[in-house]
DNA sequence: TCCACTTATGCTACAAGCTTACTTATGTCG
DNA sequence: CGACATAAGTAAGCTTGTAGCATAAGTGGA
């Protein structure tokens, strides 16, 4: 369980600071008097914690209103530009990093292609200079950088090693969190891709409302990640989710199978125009989706499961289907989605990984 | 997320509280100084503390050592005699009460056989029965017995109510929890006996020291139980680990199969002596059974899988077979080892989860 | 029997953090 | 320019915690 450590009272100063810049950052520009209200800590409180948090600069006090009653009151703001945190996406053939405030704002996209049988070098390389690319093209100095978070395909053990990749040459043994760490030299972690797009998902996607989600990421490969509580199950290994490679589940298997008549954009369309050959292809997909994913609807009993990657941009001509054969297989199927982001869900999550990371130094462990 | 209160004194005094509790539990008969030491407080605080779960009834004060040098030490015990649970299996063929004390020592237990086709009102009234029949039997007066909980096969929504059985007539819908809190007139609980029985082999059994973990409960039915951090995952309607009832995955129709040629226990036996068909037949299970607890263990790669139930007696002529089957079918396959509880793991992980009640009420909140 | 030694207790002083109540400051509005 | 509204500042007091030191209550040996 829980280790539990005695408290004394800086423990209560921890507790009511992580309280007020919760509130304030949900709040957004705000008085001392209404934190107060919205905490339920005294004002005299709320200002301490606050000197506190100004003089490391996680705070600023802005001039106070004008043209309102009663004496002019005091205003804050969480400085979101305090730092900033780099998610990237490290793919099978393309690299996406994403340049993030301390609010998770976005504040550049940079892309790159890689040859999907680029050697593991190139593709680290890859990733590092469209990461250096993205922070360097904004303006912002590269120190200013506080927390870099990797995704890729593959299983991704805790300290963010690649411990098995199937699809990427040379890329089983890739110490991918300590290469990336010194792309700015700062903390960096690394996890699977469909973990990092559930995470997205449950932040600010599909899945905001919801505690336990699988999300299954579809495209040239299929994976998934599960979130449990909110956050996320990574398992023993970092394999949790890994259903795909089950014999009996035969994903692999589904995605050949798919694009043997065209390209899967092509297949998806076809079968929207009405295409029977190509509405029975769908639905032989996805019926075979439905077994990997029926087992872990199953095993983990979610609240949604969520569909994302390139495949899922095909919306309904390939959940519907998916849908009709989950019904079949599961005693009560979990609602299912599409994932809001496109093919930026997996860098939107490392994203988020990273500001965890950041938030939990913030407030000291 | 967890939702985060504002904190005034009174929360600190809630932690030293809950840390001093812990290590008085951890180490008997302790005395002052020592639980300072070992905590971390102050000896003063620790005292404070002391006298209010004294004044409780949490804790008492033994008279001091003597034989030792110096001046004697005032040395305090935790009172496990301060309150009682219940821990109840509702099963298919038999109920089994557990009676334990606050230290989760059991004084007390009491079995009755209940056919497999008898009525809701029938089995329910056996388990109440046999419930209070454990406790009067131990002399035990009813007022005494805080928190009851009990497990039965089937998915238990989170209220306690069997929201589906596909094994128990006229079982659909009974809300478990709400009838037993009428036994003693205290706080019920109800589970899925997989679950409980998990819950039960990471507290006392064979995954103490591991925090993920999947039980899989073998006998007349198939079921399985997920511990995710060292805590129950019962998932959005409590059907987490239902995986058996996927028709790919054929639990129930293994167990038909295996018991086709006389009992279970005599093919066992039969296959341990070396009879061929029998070690097939044996196999054969194995198999059947690896696709699905391979796809568990693929889904939340645990840190160890557990089999129970009536069939993991057999040991490792069953697990062996097991073992290389899941080898075969996962890309790092989890340890599996066999339950430490025979037929009493249900109510046991029963009174755990009715200990876990208590413990949260006894610190008020 | 008595005295030195050991060990834990009891007591006092004090620091951190939070709250409540009251006074004061600084605007707007008629 | 005075009344009113609203929030800031100030001070006292409570709870909980720690630290240091004198004291109590045993053991053990001369």
């Amino acid at each position: 369980m829980t280790e539990l450590r005695p408290g004394d009272a800086s423990l209560l100063r921890k507790v009511n600071t992580q309280v007020t810049l919760r509130a304030l950052r949900r709040e957004g520009v705000t008085t001392l008097t209404r934190l107060g209200r919205v905490t339920g800590l005294s004002r005299q409180t709320v200002e301490a914690v606050l000197d506190e948090l100004g003089e490391r600069g996680y705070v600023r006090e802005l001039p106070p209103d004008e043209g309102v009653m009663g004496r002019p009151a005091r205003r804050f703001a969480f400085r979101a530009d305090a730092g900033h945190v780099v998610g990237v996406e490290v793919g099978g053939d393309a690299v996406v990093a994403a340049l993030a405030d301390l609010d998770g704002e976005v504040i550049a996209w940079e892309r790159a292609a890689v040859s999907g049988d680029a050697a593991a070098h190139e593709r680290l390389e890859a990733a590092g200079r469209t990461a250096l690319k993205c922070v360097d093209g904004a303006g912002l100095a590269r120190r200013r950088i506080w927390a870099v978070a990797a995704g890729t395909p593959g299983i991704v053990d805790r300290t963010g090693r690649v411990s098995l990749s199937l699809t990427l040459p040379g890329w089983t043994g890739v110490d991918l969190a300590g290469l990336a760490g010194r792309w700015f030299g700062c903390t960096a972690l690394a996890a699977n891709d469909a973990n990092l797009a559930a995470l997205a998902e449950h932040w600010r996607g599909s899945a905001r409302h919801v505690s336990d989600l699988v999300y299954v990421l579809l495209g040239h490969r299929a994976g998934a990640g599960i979130l449990i509580g909110g956050r996320l199950h990574q398992g023993r290994r970092g394999a949790a989710g890994e259903i795909g490679t089950l014999r009996q589940v035969g994903w692999e298997r589904a995605v050949r199978e798919l694009v043997e008549g065209g390209s899967a954009a092509e297949v998806f369309a076809a079968a929207l125009a009405g295409d029977r050959a190509a509405v029975r292809r769908v639905d032989r997909y996805a019926e075979q989706l439905a077994v990997g994913a029926s087992a872990l609807a199953l095993a983990v009993d979610p609240d949604l499961l969520v569909l994302g990657g390139g495949h899922a941009r095909a919306g309904d001509v390939l959940l519907d289907p998916l849908r009709r054969h989950l019904a079949e297989l599961c005693v009560n199927a979990p609602e299912v989605a599409a994932s809001t982001f496109g093919d930026e869900g997996v860098a939107m999550g490392a994203v988020r990984l990273a500001l965890d990371h950041v938030e939990r130094e913030m407030l000291g462990l």
